[in-house]
DNA sequence: TATTGTTATACTCTATAACTATA
DNA sequence: TATAGTTATAGAGTATAACAATA
């Protein structure tokens, strides 16, 4: 019980990453912006946050949020009780944003799964992708809890 | 029979994505230039087929394996037949470095993986990645099959 | 002093356009 | 002329180190 294949695990993630990269070139949109606006729908968030959920550094945050700024699609509003903090929220236009970014990839990943042969296939390739959603998210709850200053650089 | 839900396909992708990044990073390796090596340990392959197979322009992967050529990893070797082909191979140190890279990517996407409740949860989402190895493959043959010069563009 | 965020700097990946060498 | 690969150039993400503002 304990025979799990991990072969060719890193090769598929790599080459989903590509292809979603792929599929979100057309909105002039990379993955970092995508993620980021994925994080920021659910909630206004500042930046330190951001970069813990995101697993990036603070500059990073800085640079992506930068384009999105300068695109409209994201909006920075100074906290007015402590005032290093920069909350950082989604505008309408990035909602909409978000949208399209959420149809191109659901295009492009699904053409990609409609290639298995059986629909029962798909459906087992969908809901699996849904147990590593699941697994992420409980690491980064785990990562958080453990210490806000983890065991080795920003945590990753 | 329809009801197959893409919701969150994209966005777990793009997760994974990242933490294969971090994984990587260690041992100063992009996700880029793992895809590389992965491509050239089947074998080696000229330039042209390998931006076809990774999805990317002509020069980035000049830029890619121009990297990997510096620290050892690779070698060109020029075509006698047809002196434009340039066919490019993994090296001793390329194999040892993959190694190390699928071995660091096993860790962190097992680790992830390991989050789940039960094993059989784990063992399904390996089984499903697997599935989608598998669709992404039959996605490239018929990317390439379809026309040398795709339908728009390098077909990304 | 400690924390939040940015700026400075450097490196890699990506793409398009232009160029070289070969066919 | 057409093809393979590189060079030129530009934009974006990433990181570390140094800095500013605020606490």
């Amino acid at each position: 019980m304990d025979e799990l294949d991990y072969s060719s695990v890193g090769w598929t993630a790599a080459r989903l990453a590509r292809q979603v990269e792929v599929a979100l070139a057309p909105l002039d949109l990379t993955p970092a912006q995508y993620r980021m606006l994925v994080q920021l729908v659910r909630g206004p968030d500042v930046s330190s946050r951001l970069a813990e959920k995101l697993a990036v550094s603070a500059p990073s945050v800085t640079a992506v949020v930068e384009g999105l700024v300068l695109r409209g699609a994201v909006e920075r509003a100074h906290s007015v009780e402590d005032r290093r903090l920069i909350a950082l929220a989604l505008t309408e236009l990035g909602r909409t944003l978000l949208a399209s970014a959420e149809e191109a990839l659901q295009d492009k990943l699904g053409s990609i799964a409609g290639e298995l042969v059986d629909e029962a296939s798909v459906a087992s390739a969908l809901d699996a992708l849904k147990l590593w959603g699941e697994a992420l998210d409980r690491a980064r709850a785990r990562r958080h809890s453990a210490k806000p200053s983890g065991t080795s650089g920003t945590g990753n």
